[in-house]
Formats: C-alpha cells, structure tokens, sequence
DNA sequence: GTTAATACCTGTTCGC
DNA sequence: TGCGAACAGGTATTAA
C-alpha cells in the first residue's frame, strides 16, 4: 500500500540504478495495468537514457534522454523489483521488465494490477490527467496553514474523507491520514470545514512530521537498493492507531482504547479519548 | 458544485 | 482440512 514516504523511498532506492544510465531493453508481458500501456512502448524505451527521477504525490516520473517521460504508479500491490545477473525467473506478476545498461533489470511487479505506467512528453508531463489536479505536496513550500484551511473552507465532509482527497492535498493515503489525525489530535467524523485555524496548523506539522520520519525510516531500511518495494518502510516503521484496534493509546496519560470504524468504506484507527 | 458509493484486482486472513 | 467470505485500498467513474 505505497504512500508517499513509501514511493519516495523507492524513488532512491532506483537512483543508482536508473540515474544516467540506458534502458537498453523493455519487455511488455501484458496489454496493460488499470489502463492499457502506450503504444509501442518497448521501442519508445529502448535506448534511452534515464537523465532524472522524480516524484509527485504517489507517481515516479523517469526524465529520459528522448525527450518523453515514463510515468508510473505502484497502486496498491506494485513493486520495482531490482536484480542483477543471473536473474530470477521472471513470475506471472512481473508485468514489465525493463534491462539496463551494465546487466541490472528492474521488474514492474503487480499482483493487484492497480498500478499503471505511462509515457508523456516531459515538457507537458505536469499537464497530465492524472498530475494536472493534484494538490499542493505535504513536504513542500506549497503546503501551509492558509491554503489547507481554504481548502476545507465550507467542506461538509469528514476530515478523514477530505485529506485522502489528492487535490486538497497529495500523497497521503488511508494509513498515513489516520496517523497525522491522531498525531494533531483531531477526531476523524469531523467536519472538514469546522476545524480551527490554530488546530489546522497543527495538523500541518502534523503531516509533514508523519511523512518525514516515514520516509527515514524507508531509508534506513535501503542500505540493499534491492528491497526497493516500498513495504520495508511500513513494517519499520512504528503505527500509532492504524491496526491497532483495541491496543491503549499511546498518547502519555489518555489511558483510551484505540477504535477501528469505517468511513467511505475504508477502515479508521484513532483513539476516541484524546482525538476531538 | 459537493458528497457518497462503486468498480477494478487478487493474495491473505478469518470463520465455519 | 477445505471452502467461501471478508478484507486490504488508490483512483476514476457513476450516482445521488
């Protein structure tokens, strides 16, 4: 279930992989993921020269030396799976396998077949359909006080609900939303646009302090880049609420028990003693 | 315009 | 032991 922190690290895990370096074959072993891959995608690959890796919310972006950018998303099971000669065999869930310059590969591994790959032109990249609404990133300048509580301004709608809305603000998923919550004490059947300016703050740092220790603790997980899946990051690091539903709090004296509801059919963890 | 529900997908876990 | 149901959840789409 890659978030942000966890894309992020699989970000780094790829740079001394990919960066500078030439994809020098693609394989495509299926017609596509959630969506069909782009035409002719192999050959548009081949040959070309990875020159940066990015990220945006939840999407990796790979500047090539063509002029395109592959873009892609881990959905919920996706994994980049780093190996070197003589290579696994490949199984039925490595969809692409693309093999780099040097003898690396890097298979796009994806049981739930959620995630997606696509190729754009780099110059227009921000333009696409799937980044041109998203919200401003939690780790960056764009983030503040003032523009999330515009954001929630008049919002009727859970505060749970509205922080899992990538165009209020990106990158956050189901465990992460549950985290900073309970992190800036806010109960999650709050009403999005009835929070107070001194408390939207807080859950301001809230988030950004969440993701920052989320993503050092993938790091320190990736002294191998060849557990750059992403799912490392989750089992170091120590959840307060999510899954811990009946286990005490863990806020000094609150004494509360931690409760498991559901919201848009998702499941919240928060602790309803010191969450308000 | 806003909000809620649903579909997509399959490996894993749980209850009978 | 075996089976089916429930569950995990990011995002687009549809419905209300």
């Amino acid at each position: 279930m890659p978030e942000l922190p966890e894309v992020e690290t699989v970000r780094r895990g790829l740079l001394p992989v990919l960066e500078g370096r030439v994809i020098e074959r693609a394989e495509i072993r299926r017609e596509g993921l959630r969506w069909p891959f782009p035409p002719r995608m192999e050959a548009r690959l081949a040959g070309a020269r990875v020159t940066a890796l990015r990220r945006r919310s939840k999407y990796i972006l790979a500047d090539l030396s063509t002029g395109e950018t592959l873009l892609l998303h881990l959905g919920m099971s996706g994994r980049l799976l780093i190996s070197e000669p003589p290579h696994p065999p490949l199984t039925r869930h490595d969809h692409v396998v693309l093999d780099i310059e040097g003898g690396a590969r890097v298979a796009f591994n994806d049981a739930r077949r959620f995630g997606m790959m696509d190729l754009v032109a780099t110059e227009t990249a921000h333009e696409h359909r799937l980044l041109a609404s998203l919200g401003p990133e939690p780790l960056g300048n764009g983030f503040h006080e003032a523009g999330l509580a515009a954001a929630l301004a008049g919002r009727r709608t859970p505060i749970k609900s509205a922080l899992l809305d990538q165009r209020i603000v990106a990158g956050l998923g189901n465990i992460y939303v549950c985290e900073a919550l309970f992190r800036a004490a806010i109960h999650p059947g709050r009403q999005a646009g009835r929070i107070a300016a001194a408390r939207i703050a807080r859950l301001v740092r809230a988030i950004r302090d969440v993701l920052a220790e989320a993503i050092a603790a993938g790091g320190s997980t990736l002294s191998d880049y060849r557990q750059a899946d992403g799912e490392l990051g989750y089992f170091q690091h120590a959840f307060r609420v999510y899954g811990r539903a009946g286990a005490p709090c863990t806020r000094p004296g609150c004494g509360g028990t931690i409760r498991r509801i559901a919201q848009g059919g998702r499941s919240t963890f928060y602790c309803p003693q010191c969450q308000r």
